[in-house]
DNA sequence: TTTTTCTGAAACCAAGTTAGTTACAGTATA
DNA sequence: TATACTGTAACTAACTTGGTTTCAGAAAAA
């Protein structure tokens, strides 16, 4: 199983804008700036900022000082929300040459295993859209606080 | 987020295994067998019985009129089990390159999606863990038995 | 003992995917 | 009009994957 880092580069972009919107609401934040925390190539992340802007998670604003911020209150944003705006396959579609037809098992097994996983996907997203941007955002204030506190 | 293929198709190998045993317990089958139901190259089926006999799933004898038969009982093996043996990075796991160090939320996003996304993938885990190779073989040869009725 | 039939593993290739990069058109602000 | 952005196309390098050929080694069969 071979993952994008797209998923948590997307997490770290929406970190980011709740950030600023917690501080200042209308701020937005430009491509670079945020290439910059995530260590990478502004077009990078506005490829997958495209990905958020169609989920409406974040709203874009063209020419200068434009930028991104956040599309909606981080409360309602969960990880599952940006799961699904990044990743489009699902965890266990595969490739998977067509077995043998001729088989009476290559007949068969694409639909007998096809609830079980499908079951499996679910309890993962279930899993996921349990947690809240919010959650994670106040996460990592509190981890930048106690450091400062040092 | 790509996948492999070789979750379906250790899946396969194992459901051919399981049938196999259910109607003659001593009998191996060639890879070259096995490589004809999935349609495949009988190397890739070597490979990924490779994965399985280190996970104990099946044993192989080496020799002419050798091959591979199922490793213990289709009852005591789950899907987590396959899962497990043949893919061997997690679900989220990504070559994330390092954020910036040097920002605050790049120096403590990492933590802080950590837990969640653990979470999320014990919950897969776990119901891969509930469905066994026994109902997913069972499932199927009831499948073909229906069809030989029509 | 020799032949045959298997597995195991190395080596290689073609295809596909991904992140990174350059470049540039379009847009809105100042 | 100059500037500072986004959006997108196009290209590349690196990596992963499945498929293939090849051969050494093992064990049964002849």
């Amino acid at each position: 199983m071979k993952s994008s880092s797209k998923f948590a580069v997307a997490i770290h972009i929406l970190v980011g804008l709740a950030v600023v919107y917690f501080r200042k609401p209308q701020q937005s934040v430009s491509s670079e700036n945020i290439a910059w925390s995530v260590n990478t190539n502004p077009v990078v992340i506005r490829r997958i900022l495209g990905l958020l802007k169609k989920a409406e998670l974040v709203k874009t604003i063209t020419g200068a000082s434009g930028g991104t911020q956040i599309g909606k209150n981080p409360e309602d944003i969960t990880l599952f929300d940006i799961y699904n705006a990044v990743e489009e396959r699902t965890v266990f579609h595969s490739p998977y040459r067509t077995p043998n037809a001729e088989c009476p098992i290559g007949a068969n097994i694409s639909t007998a295993i096809a609830g079980p996983l499908q079951k499996a996907e679910q309890a993962l997203e279930n899993a996921l859209s349990k947690v809240t941007l919010n959650e994670i955002t106040k996460n990592i204030l509190e981890q930048i606080a106690n450091k400062q506190g040092d």
